[in-house]
DNA sequence: AAGAGCTTCACTGTAAACAGTGAAATTCAG
DNA sequence: CTGAATTTCACTGTTTACAGTGAAGCTCTT
């Protein structure tokens, strides 16, 4: 039986102590380090991984510095040879399919039985992807329905007319703001309007917020 | 040592597995339920607990049919010996005062040490509250910030025209659901504005989405 | 080079929101 | 019972948002 090394990263140290103790009954397995925040596990792997001996970075996707979507790419970018296993709450579709892009090995949901996420750090060992029944639906989900597009569809200066919005600007100062005519952040309005299929102010707004463009 | 009997609630089955593997450690304590909604612990105890003989229930906040404050309104009010203590999430002030308010014997964030998870159920079985120093802070935090009076100053019609507001209804609209002339609708609408100090629709809209009137 | 998409601007309306003020009817707790 | 708060409504304005249409200049990719 080999023995792999593996990292853990989750901000809630309560679970972090919840899967090390389930896995540390696992003799195969070696946490050489648990993480509450993506930027010490990235610090962990810039300094000691140049041998690449890291075989899993286990990761929830909310966490302080560095989130759980930008420490798979960073993984996935600097040191090819590890694997992700994304352990969070059910996303939403963006958010699964930013991951599956950036080549994470699999995502368990939170709510999944622990004998799954055995079975997904199994799977991931061999080289092998393994993604939930629950993260496949949302991912086709995301595929078919029109919300992601919606949300592809808006442009960088669209995003921050967006942003002004939200955050109670009239038109008049958007315009003063970024230096532009008022009728051309009029027309920004209408085509926001129009391609989130909303119909007022109220729902540009509600979309800001789920883009996490303003705080709530 | 006593025997201990509690009960665990929460949705992600992974935490449960978690929180058991560590407490399972510990002999004084013997696990008689695990849960993933507040329901199956509330439908529980009103079948099993005549006698009082469950001593603690360690709850989540966020869950599906009936959340952790619900949950705790529910076992003060018809199992008053039995103890509870919250472990989630950082929540608001809100949350943390409702469940004051309830009684609840303690509350420990889930980025805790389970060292302290361990204290505060051990302080709460001798019949003391817990709670960590940040949900300390939070609680205050809310007493002496204007945040919280704006949200309690709100009326039952006040949020139901909020919500109306917030689900991009015009004024016209929310007076033809409502029943209300129009002026009325529009007397809400500069009140709102006033009290909770926001600018516009915008403004109102991203409230009542931290009032939870409203889907983001 | 050419087309596609993004960015910018303009003009004309109508509808709705926002602002101020005031007040009657109702409900509710002390 | 009574004062306070809530709920309801009205009138008058001003400002802003929303809707339709059209178009020129720019950038980027094929």
């Amino acid at each position: 039986m080999k023995n792999h090394k593996l990292i853990i990263a989750d901000d809630h140290k309560m679970f972090l102590d919840g899967l090390l103790s389930i896995l540390s009954s696992r003799k195969e397995y070696e946490i050489v380090l648990t993480a509450n925040s993506g930027k010490n596990v990235a610090k962990y792997l810039d300094i000691n991984n140049e041998k690449e001996l890291i075989d899993l970075v286990i990761t929830d996707v909310n966490m302080p510095d560095l989130n759980g979507i930008e420490l798979n790419k960073h993984i996935k970018e600097k040191h090819s040879k590890t694997k992700t296993l994304v352990v969070s709450m059910l996303h939403d579709a963006t958010t699964v399919q930013t991951l599956t892009k950036d080549n994470v090995n699999g995502y368990v949901p939170k709510n999944a039985e622990k004998e799954e996420l055995l079975e997904a750090i199994e799977t991931i060992l061999k080289g092998e992807k393994y993604f939930s029944q629950s993260i496949k639906e949302v991912y086709l989900k995301g595929m078919f329905s029109n919300e992601q597009s919606l949300v592809d569809s808006l442009s960088k200066r669209e995003k921050e007319v967006l942003k002004l919005i939200a955050e109670e600007n009239t038109t008049q100062e958007i315009a003063d703001t970024l230096f532009l005519s008022k009728h051309t952040i009029e027309s920004y309005r209408k085509n926001l309007i129009s391609k989130l299929e909303v119909r007022n102010l109220a729902g540009l707004t509600k979309y800001a917020i789920k883009l996490g463009l303003v705080e709530e």
